[in-house]
DNA sequence: TTCATTAATTGTATCCATTACAAATTTGAT
DNA sequence: ATCAAATTTGTAATGGATACAATTAATGAA
């Protein structure tokens, strides 16, 4: 049985695609709680893993599309970081990433907004994304 | 024939190759010579296309695994920039990237060297790469 | 509720960039 | 010239992502 709080996560869900005029579709509603719920950056490949638990008929197509449908809405953003998965992330307000090259682990950086549209120099550009990535060895696999 | 130019960019690639310790064979010297002139970010597949002209038995493999070790050796930044091709970088003084969603024109922006490495709250971690990307619409593509 | 319309999901087949690998070739040193 | 080690080559395989047609679900009107 669902908790007060997991019922409050699912409406706030269900309004944001709403309001991206996008169905709240079960799939849907449970892909959109789980990028908002985990801040892990997870693959098209661990939302399937995790979700198809409680949604045995859900396909990975599915979750592809829903994935992309929720970054053009602006509810997601998509990171290319290694180039071999693509991961997503329900934190939409600016902010960097650190990636560890050993162990994966992806940590977010909030820093100001000027770092993100501020630069100088910038070509006439009609930005609308900015991805700046860190990556390195994080502290345990330095060890 | 080679000009006195062509030459001594030939010859600046191979003392490149070899500082780095890699053997100065001539699909290495021909595409760390392509990438030192061209700045147009490119991918393995037109590095291919463009050098299996002049060197008509030259695989695809071996344009992967060299550009692989140029990276390695710190003469190549390889880029993620759209998930769907790695393109290669000549230029790896610290630098970010404007790329055109459209056209995928992709223009270099230097900045100064603190936007790189002096960021605030960084968590413990040994960086070694950074990749500030800029996604928009180009001058040319918003008219 | 029922129904019709429209949108979304599913599963399969396919695409295509990248990698694995073994054989052939080239390189550099002797 | 010769030899060992490194590199290249070509083919086959891998695997993430997409296309697409058939099925199913969501929405709004009657």
């Amino acid at each position: 049985m669902d908790t007060i709080n997991e019922i409050d996560i699912r409406q706030v869900a269900i309004a944001q695609l709403q309001q991206a005029g996008l169905r709240p579709s079960i799939q849907r509603v449970a892909i959109l709680e789980y990028i908002n719920q985990h801040y892990t950056h997870p693959t098209v490949e661990e939302i399937y893993d995790a979700l198809s638990k409680k949604i045995p008929t859900l396909s990975k197509t599915t979750v592809y599309s829903t994935l992309r449908s929720l970054a053009e809405a602006g509810l997601a953003l998509s990171l290319t970081l290694d180039g071999k998965h693509v991961h997503y992330d329900g934190t939409v307000r600016p902010h960097a990433h650190c990636i560890c090259s050993r162990c994966g682990h992806i940590e977010d950086v909030f820093v100001d907004n000027d770092m993100f549209w501020k630069l100088p120099q910038l070509p006439k550009m009609k930005i609308n994304q900015v991805e700046i990535s860190y990556f390195g060895l994080c502290d345990n696999c330095t060890k």
